[in-house]
Formats: C-alpha cells, structure tokens, sequence
DNA sequence: CAAAGTTAGTAAACCGGTTTAGCTGCTAAG
DNA sequence: CTTAGCAGCTAAACCGGTTTACTAACTTTG
C-alpha cells in the first residue's frame, strides 16, 4: 500500500499536477503557501516519489549500465570506483555488470539494461557481436555509449576513454632493452583482444628500433589472469631458459609470473627481469615490488562516465580520448645506471 | 520515436492487451499462430519493452541495490561480485553504491535506491542513522533489507550474512599466543564498528584464557586501510618495542602493519608476527605471504543475495547466517612445532 | 475604468505498460 | 437442439507520474 502522488494531492487539496510542481521545484503555478504546505505534507508522511513512473514520461532513468569482465579483478573495481564516483556527482545510478569476457553474458547483460531503459552503457567489450542481429537491433536503438579499455572492430561506431597501448608496450619493451637485455619474452594476455595487439605493436616497434631480432616463440597468449601469467610462463622459462625479461601485458599477468619464476628459483629481478602494465595498488605491495606502465585506472572511469553523460546531454562532442601512461620503477628490474 | 507495444499492436492488428501477454509468455488468451506473428513483428522491428512502465503496474523492478563502503578494496570488490553473480542468476540487475562510510552519502544512496523502487537492499552499514527522521521513513517504507559483514544497533530489526568475529578474534590471537608471544598487539579497525568490536572481544577472550595481562596500549584503533596499518603501526612500535605480535583488524591493515615494519627493519615474521582477517586474495602474494583467518568472501556476498531475493519473494525465512571462518598458516608468522 | 497581463491552480490527456471484464464464435455435453 | 464451456481476443481501466490547455481571480497599465 504504497503512498502515491495522488494521495498526497487528496491530503493537501490540490490536483497532482500541482504536487509535481511541487515535487520537481518548478518555480510556476505554485504559491509559496501551497508549496510549503504540500512539502509538509510529503514530510510527514514519507512519501517517496517513483522515479519509474517519471521516467517514463521524461524518457529519462537517470541511471547507466556498467558492463566490465569483473569487478573482483582490481583493475576493473578501480576503473568501476572512477565511474561510479562521477556518476553519483552528476546524479546517476549505476548498475553493474560482470560479463566474464563471455560475450553471451554480456549480450544479456545489455538486453536486460536497454529494457531497463538506461541512459547510456559504459562498455568494456568482450569481444565482438557473435549474433549479427542483435548487433543490429543495438545499433538501431542508438544507446550512448562510451568504451572503455577496449576498442572492438564491431563496436567502431563507439567512442571511449582508453591509454596508448602502443606507446605502453613500446615504453615497457623499451626500459627492458635498456637493462641490456636481448631475449625479451611478451607475455600476453587473451589473443585478438585491442590491448593484447597494441602492446604487441608496441613490443615490436621497440625491438626493432633497437635491432633485436623477434622471435615468435618469445610471444606467448594466454589471459589477463594471475593464474594464466603463472603457468604460461612455467611453459615458457622450461623451453626458454635464455629469456632474460618478460613484458608483462598487464600487473596480474606480471604477478603470476613473478610467482612463477619465484618457484622455479629463477631470481627477479637478478636473473630475470618483469615489467607489467597498469599499475593496480596491489603492485607496489608484492615482493618484488612491480615495475609497470602506469594507466591512470580511476582516470579512466571517471572520465569515461563523464563523457558518456556529456554526450547524454549534448553538452559536448564525443571523441575518443587517450590518457597518458607513465612508467614507474620499482624492484622488479633492475636499477639502471 | 522509441517504439512501444502501441506500435506492435498495431502492426499485427491486435490490442495491446494482446501483445502484451505475448511479451510476458502469458500461456492463455493467444492462439499459437498470433503469438508467432507478434514475436515475428516484434524480432523484425527490434522492440524492447520498457521495465519501468512495467514495474508500475507489477510494482517489482526486478533491481537490489548494493551499498558497501568502496568497491576499490579487494573484500568489497569480492563481496560485490558474490552479490552481482547470484542476483543475475535469479534475474536481478544489482545498483552499485560506494558510501565511504560517510553516513551523509548512505542517506543519498538509499534515497535513490527508494526512488528508483529497488526490490531490496543489501547494506554494508556505515554505522547508526544520524537523522532519526530518515530513519522513520525509511523503517516506515519497509523495504528488504539485507546487511552483510557488518550489524549495528540502530539496524538490529534487518538480519543478514555475517561471521562470528568473535571466534575470529579469538582464531587470531590464540594462533600468536601459541606461538609464544606475550606482547600482542591488536591493530583494530574503525572504533565502534561491529566487527572491531566483537574482534576484540575475540582478542581478550584469548588472552583471558592464556591469563596474559590485558594491556589498554596495545589496543589501538585505526581506519580499515592500508594506510591507517601503516601509520599506526610506525607509531605503536615507537613507543612499545617489546611488541612480539600485531592482531590486525584486517587484512588491508596487516598489509600496511607489514609495510611498516619492513620500514622499521624489524624482520616479520622472526622479529613480530602478524595475522590479520578476511584472506582476500593479494594476501597471498605479498611478502612474506599473511596468515590470516579467513572469511568465504565471495560466498558472503552470494548468499546475501540469495537471502534477499528469497525474502523478497517470500520464500523463505529470514534470520541472520553466520559463516565458518578458517585459519590459513602463511609466512607473516613462525614455523610452530 | 477597461484592457491586458500575471499568478495559482485544475482537469484531462498522456507516457508504456498490465489486468480485468466482457464479447464472439466455436465445440462438447446433456 | 439448447446450453454450457472455452479459446481467443478487445476495450477500457489502471499503475504513478508529467505536461498541456484552460480558467478564475487578481494586478498592472494606459
């Protein structure tokens, strides 16, 4: 037996037209009088509007979906923290969403956030649209929506808040050259994926300025996972004991390996040297501490969600926007001389 | 020029009523062959319903909100994506709230969260209500409430999914007491909070029991973060060197107590051990590794959820659950024989 | 003092759905 | 053959709001 608009319209003896006035602080066609005696009545009873009803009149929630693989891995609960934080300053909810990088979770996900009528999507991608349909159907809604992270080929349409992969991994791949190393393993995360291949780009160019020769079998796919960073990097060290550095695709990633060497007996940084990506706060309280290229995480979210509610009100443009990355060294390397 | 379910009934030539049972898989009142052509039109022209309207009417929103101090702390991040996978499994859309314990801000969240008719709420508290009118209504409205890992006297009429921190309290320093230490500190968290305080009763319980004098300046309180451990660990061990043991409050403050230390070059574990509580995941990768007792993070969270949703639907009962908690012996603490 | 303008408010239409009462036409039962 | 029952559907009321067109009373202006 919830209270509604027309119960407080009966108990103040106006039409509910009038307690909408009054509710929504429209300054017109309510006397100061009427006003205070209506707020006093919403007062005493507790009488919570239904932002659902008003929505579907004003065409407008008030709220923004979140869609990132999952918020137990600190990179994305950080980036989730930035968004969140400008979302609730500009008055928005946000409804979170783990996809798990299954694009059939993440499929739901945006079919159960456009039924609920968000008013943009915030979407760290898992991939492409597998079902061409739906991508279609997407598209002809006309959501806002802002990447973040990742750029997909199918997603072009979209713009975002991302780092310069390229610049990252060239930086990383650079600062281990300069530890005069040769045999440089990349070890990546989940194949194909924008970040994956751009760090590669970055890799490569970094090794080829410096006229090392690349070596396919140095270039290992796995996921963005402690647990995938750890054993593909058992792999790799018993097939390759002459790799001297491993580039790390992101801080789990590094973390994982650095386990890795650690139970192998392979000394980091004395023996081999680990460079990540990201600078999540974990980084600089393992042992060795994480030398890594840092993504401003809470930047990006923040910023994402900010251009995604600019763009929801037409304030301003909508480009892609790249923040910049920095390397921090810590204990993993070296100290260059 | 959204299009709704006027438009469908339109196009096939039926009410809306039609469509309408159609959309929500209503067996009776539909002949097979419409119902094909309705979703025919309905798949072509790519329709969503809109929830909002529906809720109106249904008056469920098929949405919980989740309120938690900060999701960029590993044990809240755990916690929500417990919270977040059993809620989408059961078809609920999760809200996110960071709070930072700030009361002021809670008020605000839980506001939105009524206004936008969530069907429930799962509430880490930020303490008592300040405002005793907020509370009336808030009591008054009788929303599904959930809290997790923390209670608090103004909520004592809400149950929820806990752990016996007293028993954890009690784990953390009978651990240390056995490994011969006298001097034990406890490094608590937020004074006044729930957990702090039954982990407390935990700690004097086992020093009660092993008759070791109860000394009021080892009992120092803090922040629930790493760098609240840090300080107040540089500033306990100044003044009480004699300190063979540090209790911490959590994991998060074991991690900045162990920082600390490391900075005082006092060796950890041979020179003071540290236990903390919860065991989220970077405390296995730091160095040395934590003993700490362990929460089912995750399972917490989840079971919140199915709490809720259970009690939403009147489905079950609704008392408080408490979850088994385990030590886990690493290296912030001695070999024991 | 009349005309015009302003203010405060109402009633009704509307938003996009759900639900109920009732109608039509057919089949099965007595 | 009548009647009851049912399947399939519609029209209209309703959910809790917003918005628009309009009115009545009062104030200002020339």
């Amino acid at each position: 037996m919830k209270i509604t608009i027309n119960d407080i319209a009966k108990m103040a003896n106006v039409s509910k037209g009038t307690v909408s006035r009054v509710i929504n602080n429209k300054p017109e066609g309510v006397s100061e009088e009427t006003r205070r005696r209506i707020l006093k009545i919403i007062d005493e009873v507790g009488y919570v509007p239904n932002s659902n009803a008003r929505s579907i009149t004003v065409s407008e929630t008030k709220t923004i979906g979140l869609i990132i693989p999952d918020v137990s891995n600190p990179f994305f609960a950080e980036l989730a923290r930035g968004v969140e934080d400008c979302s609730s300053e500009y008055g928005y909810t946000v409804f979170l969403c783990n996809s798990d990088m299954n694009i059939e979770k993440q499929k739901n996900y945006l079919n159960a956030l456009l039924e609920k009528r968000v008013d943009g999507i915030i979407l760290n991608t898992s991939g492409d649209f597998n079902d061409k349909k739906f991508r279609d159907k997407f598209y002809k809604i006309n959501i806002p929506v802002v990447l973040i992270d990742r750029k997909t080929q199918d997603l072009e349409r979209y713009k975002g808040v991302f780092i310069d992969n390229i610049e990252a991994g060239y930086k990383a791949t650079k600062y281990l050259i300069s530890g005069k190393n040769e045999n440089i393993a990349y070890l990546a995360g989940t194949y194909g994926i924008d970040t994956t291949m751009k760090r590669l780009e970055g890799y490569k160019k970094a090794l080829t300025e410096a006229s090392i020769e690349l070596k396919p079998d140095y270039i290992v796919y796995g996921e963005y996972s402690i647990k995938s960073g750890y054993e593909r990097t058992l792999s790799l060290m018993k097939g390759h004991r002459e790799i001297q550095a491993i580039f790390a695709g992101s801080d789990i990633i590094a973390i994982g390996a650095i386990k890795a060497l650690k139970d192998m007996n392979i000394l980091v940084p004395d023996e081999v040297e680990v460079v990540g990506i990201d600078d999540i706060s974990i980084s600089n309280l393992i042992s060795p501490s994480l030398t890594t290229v840092a993504q401003p995480i809470y930047e990006i979210g923040y910023k994402a969600s900010e251009k995604l509610i600019n763009f929801i009100n037409n304030k301003s443009d909508y480009e892609d926007e790249f923040l910049p990355t920095k390397l921090v060294i810590r204990n993993s390397t070296r100290r260059r001389t």
